[in-house]
DNA sequence: TGTACATCAGTGAACGCGCGTTCACTGATGTAC
DNA sequence: TGTACATCAGTGAACGCGCGTTCACTGATGTAC
């Protein structure tokens, strides 16, 4: 009974896992706003009012791959094995801009523009967190001492960072949302094209700018 | 003659312009992938075939919106008047992400993801890297001092900034370009709705972050 | 173990829509003499 | 200044295509007794 109940059951999550890789593969193609059910339905062999057996519209597939796709960078940081602070800092940095590298529509999906017309749902929202966390997880582990004072922070800055309520002092949790958005930004920068011309490839370059931003954090150098 | 030949040619500018503002406009309802010919045609009032005597496709529509955003944040950074080095990188900072807010659809159509099967021209280089030029001419203009000492060159990195050939040392190149990453990271993610939830409103972590970046490159605080 | 019934996956036709691009054309505007 | 001709802007029909979604249906798989 349970083991019919999920031969059946077994065929719909396998069909589900292809529709989403079909889709995953066509984003390259045509991006997330030409993604096409018909299309995927072709790839695949199906007519497409089928799909709606798997997803309910258009949107729903989309969100499922952007929820993947969230996940997919998440445990690619999460899996980084532990290691000194700086060590595992610098290795969560390389594994997502090389999970980001691999697949860079999926990456465009959650780190490029919004997709006119379409927005996430709430429950999105624990998995698009997984990688800030795993970076937060490392930089509280041991006492950082940026290398330089920086500026003050003003109070409604300082309250901000206060309700993120982590362990980490303000002006500590200030910065680590600098690097934040610089880790992304070098890698969306990378990818869109926008360094071609200047420090293309871009390896060294990354990897030097993961020091200093190690360095800006405060993370010890051994 | 000339007075008869540019008649007809202020009129042709004229459209040429509505045109592209209102294709400006529709961005912002389906995005450049989505962008149409025929959507762009009907709010003007013209049947479709019409719009190509002023765009021979659909592509160079784009192309010249593109060219267009471009030119307009190069020419915002520009506009912002010399004093000395420190102030004049904020405010060239500030400026550019007060027209990214302002015009979020065009900063997308730039420093968002790629538009499938699309691919820019080469004529839009020179305008794609107008405000970096500005950036580059405000730090060149005074020395620089580091606030700390950060790691060094690999030699592959040394080469790529060196042969960018401005008068800045490679370790200041270097930080030149992390911090211009920076400056566009912030703004994708704000813009992209990946701050909601940590620094949103960012006006004032946008600040702090500008100082952060200052002190970096090494800009006397005066 | 066998049978009657319920659930579910997939079909194929249809609705109503939109798209980029081409082409032969009309009529207005500009040019040369 | 007036006329003949050339240039150009805009029209409307057509080509060939694709899309998301709904719906009544067939037939296979699973469930309860």
């Amino acid at each position: 009974m349970t083991a019919s109940r999920t031969a059946r059951d077994r065929v719909r999550a396998e069909l589900t896992r292809e529709i989403k890789e079909e889709a995953r593969r066509q984003l390259a193609d045509v991006g997330a706003g030409g993604l096409s059910l018909r299309a995927v339905a072709r790839e695949l062999g199906m007519v497409s009012s089928a799909l709606y057996r798997y997803f309910p519209s258009r949107d729903d597939l989309l969100t499922a791959l952007i929820l993947d796709a969230y996940d997919a960078v998440g445990e690619v940081a999460e899996a980084v094995p532990t290691a000194r602070p700086r060590e595992q800092w610098r290795a969560v940095c390389h594994a997502v801009r090389g999970w980001a590298v691999e697949h860079r529509h999926e990456y465009a999906l959650i780190y490029g523009s919004p997709v006119p017309g379409y927005t996430a749902p709430q429950h999105t929202i624990p998995s698009a967190g997984r990688v800030a966390a795993v970076l937060l997880e490392v930089l509280n582990r041991e006492p950082l001492t940026p290398a330089f004072e920086g500026p003050p922070l003003t109070p409604g800055l300082a309250s901000q960072v206060g309700q993120l309520d982590f362990g980490l002092p303000d002006a500590v949790m200030a910065r680590v949302i600098v690097v934040w958005t610089q880790l992304f930004g070098m890698i969306s920068f990378e990818l869109f094209g926008h360094l071609v011309g200047s420090v293309d490839p871009s390896d060294e370059f990354f990897a030097h700018a993961v020091e200093q931003m190690a360095d800006f954090i405060g993370l010890p150098a051994a």
